[in-house]
DNA sequence: ATTGTTATCAACAATGATGTCAATAATAGA
DNA sequence: TCTATTATTGACATCATTGTTGATAACAAT
């Protein structure tokens, strides 16, 4: 059992272990929620024994917060090059609801943020995160709202990721003023 | 064991025993997260054998289907509340975050759109929740950004219920700065 | 007192997930 | 070719959870 069509064992390096197994935890995040999370769930849909997980990663938590860096990091890593574009500010934003709308990233990093309510990325993200509020802060022309004004364009992409077709349903907004949105608020935040 | 300290059982009504089991389980999903929505687990914590839970629910999957119904009418009861204040948009805002944040009610939403994506608060509260946003944003002097305001507070409560303790975090932003968000909200909102 | 209802329980079985361990095989380097 | 490393595996033990079942006890009604 788990061997190729050849009948041999398929030996990777451990990071391309690792990287594969991460990308079959995403999949399966967003296809079962965070119950499908788990080691052996994980290691089925990746063909391997759920003992080669374990040895990769050594227990679900592990493995989850794992998932977690990695997708934070990737999510910062495109914001940053959305940044250093120095695109305006509409464009950046309007890439910024797009990268978490786009194949369920906004869902699957609310997923675990909901699980683990100690959301805390190492050291890798932290640094990209105060390298985008360092970048957006210097353009602004009032620092002193800059925070304010990060705090609200994050938690609007989570929530709008995450419930913003429902939330548009409910009040009746159209397809047309939905996609302006993000428009709509580069443009007023730029005001403040 | 499961007796009382007259060693005798405990014996409730049926909707008395569902009642607790519910009251538990809410208080199992703001402290555990999803995971903590188990039969044997709540049962535990309950005080109960978790053949009792099986007994009153008949699966893991009904019981959380009764939590969420319970939650959802706890919710609309809160905010109807909120809405009987008129009080200023500040405060308004302030009530809502508040509600979205306090007892998981936001997560227990963000689960609901998560979970089953079919986000379909039952029969009376489409009306409720746009009455809701319009009073929010019925001091707006353009009533044409009024859709674009309702839908920027809507998926920003809803964002900052679930992750915003985390992007806080990330950002820097201590106690007072967070505290003092829905009031910078309300304030720039008023302004568009 | 007696009876019927049923909420409650302990015990059991079944299932699945987690983690350990020794053995094996693939690959790199000497 | 020989050796060392380690990714991978199957087997095993352990534990948690789910669900079933028959018995029991609390309580209401007669």
């Amino acid at each position: 059992m788990n061997v190729n069509s050849a009948g041999k064992r398929v030996r990777r390096t451990a990071e391309e272990a690792k990287s594969l197994i991460l990308k079959i935890a995403s999949d399966r995040l967003s296809t079962f929620g965070l119950e499908g999370l788990n080691i052996s769930g994980v290691a089925k849909d990746a063909g391997m024994s759920h003992a080669t997980v374990i040895h990769h990663f050594g227990s679900t938590g592990a493995m989850r917060e794992a998932l977690l860096e990695k997708m934070t990091h990737d999510l910062l890593s495109d914001v940053m090059v959305a940044l250093n574009h120095h695109e305006e500010p509409a464009k950046i934003l309007d890439h910024l609801f797009e990268i978490l709308s786009h194949g369920g990233h906004g869902r699957l990093l609310a997923w675990l943020a909901l699980d683990q309510q100690a959301f805390t990325p190492a050291s890798g993200s932290k640094g990209l995160f105060t390298d985008i509020l360092n970048t957006i802060a210097e353009d602004s022309s009032d620092p002193v709202h800059a925070k304010q004004i990060i705090f609200l364009v994050a938690i609007a992409a989570m929530g709008k990721s995450i419930c913003g077709d429902a939330i548009a349903g409910l009040i009746g907004m159209n397809e047309t003023e939905a996609q302006q949105f993000p428009g709509w608020l580069a443009e007023h935040i730029r005001r403040i």
